[in-house]
DNA sequence: AATGAATGAGATTTCATTCAT
DNA sequence: CATGAATGAAATCTCATTCAT
């Protein structure tokens, strides 16, 4: 996992690229504030020094990281939603889809559970975060209405798919050696009910009745 | 929220309780690596060698509050069962309140992110973490076992609701100045619409069409 | 070793005679500065705040000892001086005896070295020592005068004798699994013709030619 | 005996050499418990942290300075037993004046006596220093061995000096303004009696007659 | 007299950050 | 651009001492 040093100058977007990577490997190992600038450094191949190149601060990094990700997220979603596809049924899927992905890759979720506990404190980390997520929502509005579906209500069924999606990820995190495959059926059973739901605008109040 | 300073003898419980008390409200707002000891000792009203007498060094504070909150969670839910029950529906419905109530409580989603991240890297953590939900686990599988419904299904019903309302939770904390009560709705919908379909025994796929 | 906790009120000295003792012990194991107070009141099966009704401060549980020892040292040589021995050899050949037992306690060369170490840089232990020495010294020269020998060539012998006696008992302390009794024997031996040779005057310089 | 700071980098050999020196200073005066890191690093004229660069902790250092010492007293014989000297006595005079050189070094035995203290408790110390005298003796031993004397006579003879000289060493640094120098003659003429005896490989009983 | 919980100053150790090379 | 030795503020943890009971 560790590079190996790399003797000379490059190219400033790689080294960014290389501290970023080793950044993020040492926070879903050991935690933002249990890294040391000096475990990013070796873990990059690079001197301490020149973190201070890229970064003002250890702080910095973790905004870098969430930069980082937010701007491959709407890269993602933008490329997603310029496919050709009509049905808005099909759009959410894709978005489902990704959701799914991410619930069972336990290092991302290490990851992103380490970000939204320093974003709880970390006013500019959430700032980033939460603008990222207000970007994201418009691009999808913004696509949605072009179908004409309910969009307010699809935009919730979104949020709470997400969020049980989100959910089921941290749970699988933390049980080891329990087969995933039974939670993650019905999580995506229930994702497909919720979008289902959301899009025939059934909001209907006998469903709690 | 600062307590004043108890100046003398307090029962050790009691003081056990004040410094616990006082270490979860810190690591909610400044998270657990961020929290110095002396702020523990500050808030409780007592002197930082004082917390050196009940907690061996600070991981063990974070044990402390795990161990704590799994018995209280145990206690709960022993009470819930013994309670004279006979529908398994409405078992389950207790249970789904509980998440429910826990999902809007914001300081305690901020502390369980805090503790889930730390669980992710501290094995004492974790083992205690994963112990207590075993426990509580066991407990309900067996109260459930006495109902006649189909177990397995059942708990794998309980585990998406509790993840979903997991994310749900973090969700809410994350997004201020949002009005909760759509997402929370469906959040509920989705919920009991999971628990309805597991004590069918329902995992045939036209629970869908 | 550790006492059985003596639940009520004792006789000051018994207490005191406890409490010191139970300091040699800890102050051979661990040496001055890491022996804590609560180790010693622990040992001694008494509180700790007990410990401070009988010295003022952990500095004093040092002099205490010192003390003690030389009372004990001044008392012993008393009652030796005090036999009807007419010879100085004989006064002399006791003296050696002494200094022969305490080489080969190794529990009592531990404590020496830590006292004689502690009272190079603490001067109340150092004053304390020195003045001992100088009683025990003047009661030896008391009587020697009596006997008629060139006392001080006696009493530099006899401070030779101390001393080599004193490194040999280092020695031994250091050295596990080597016989001593080489070594011993080698320095009784010498010790004699020390005494010897400081009895009959024999400073010739032609010793060394 | 402060350095001024040296602002910026050094040979690696040079500081370990400077955070020594410090140190052994130091213990000298105030003892290995009583000496903090800052004061090594005030003395030594560089900052705490980098104490840690040479030093794991505090208990290192103390090894470093034994294993310096070891390793100097170790290069010093084998220049001395390179020497091109003929008779064995030469060789075990030539030791003799450097354990005289070293009694009459108060600064050396009072580092001498804190570093013995410690070894008496500490393992590790307690290792290298044992270890370092096991060296030394097999060097003298495999030097003696060719010169044909009764070795095992000799070596014994050598640690009676040692013993001598060192009980010596240490009673001088105790008595302050008091004329060394009977004592010291007295304890020469003896380190070279048991010299002649051993050589002569006189163990007979008539030494004493 | 005896206890031990409580205190808080102070020691050890860590690590983000700087800057001469 | 790149390095890593050096800094020193700050955190954790210890323990002599006090004092209400």
């Amino acid at each position: 996992m560790i590079e190996t040093r790399s003797k000379r100058v490059e190219a400033p977007e790689v080294r960014r690229s290389q501290i970023l990577e080793a950044a993020k490997a040492c926070f879903r190992e050991s935690g933002f504030a249990a890294t040391k600038m000096s475990d990013i450094a070796h873990r990059a191949g690079v001197s301490v020094g020149l973190l201070y190149r890229y970064f003002e601060c250890k702080g910095d990094v973790i905004l870098g990281i969430v930069d980082q990700d937010m701007t491959r997220q709407i890269d993602d979603l933008k490329a997603a939603l310029d496919a050709p596809v009509d049905a808005p049924a099909d759009l959410v899927e894709a978005v489902i889809r990704t959701f799914e992905q991410r619930a069972i890759d336990r290092e991302r979720t290490s990851l992103m559970l380490e970000i939204t506990a320093e974003s709880m404190r970390n006013p500019k980390v959430r700032a980033l975060a939460a603008e990222g997520q207000q970007t994201l929502r418009k691009l999808f509005y913004a696509r949605l209405v072009a179908t004409g579906v309910s969009v307010d209500e699809v935009m919730v069924g979104l949020q709470v798919i997400a969020a049980l999606l989100t959910g089921v990820s941290i749970q699988l995190c933390q049980t080891e050696g329990v087969d995933p495959a039974p939670v993650m059926a019905l999580a995506g059973r229930t994702s497909r009910q919720i979008m289902a739901s959301s899009l025939a605008g059934n909001r209907s109040s006998d469903t709690q009745g």
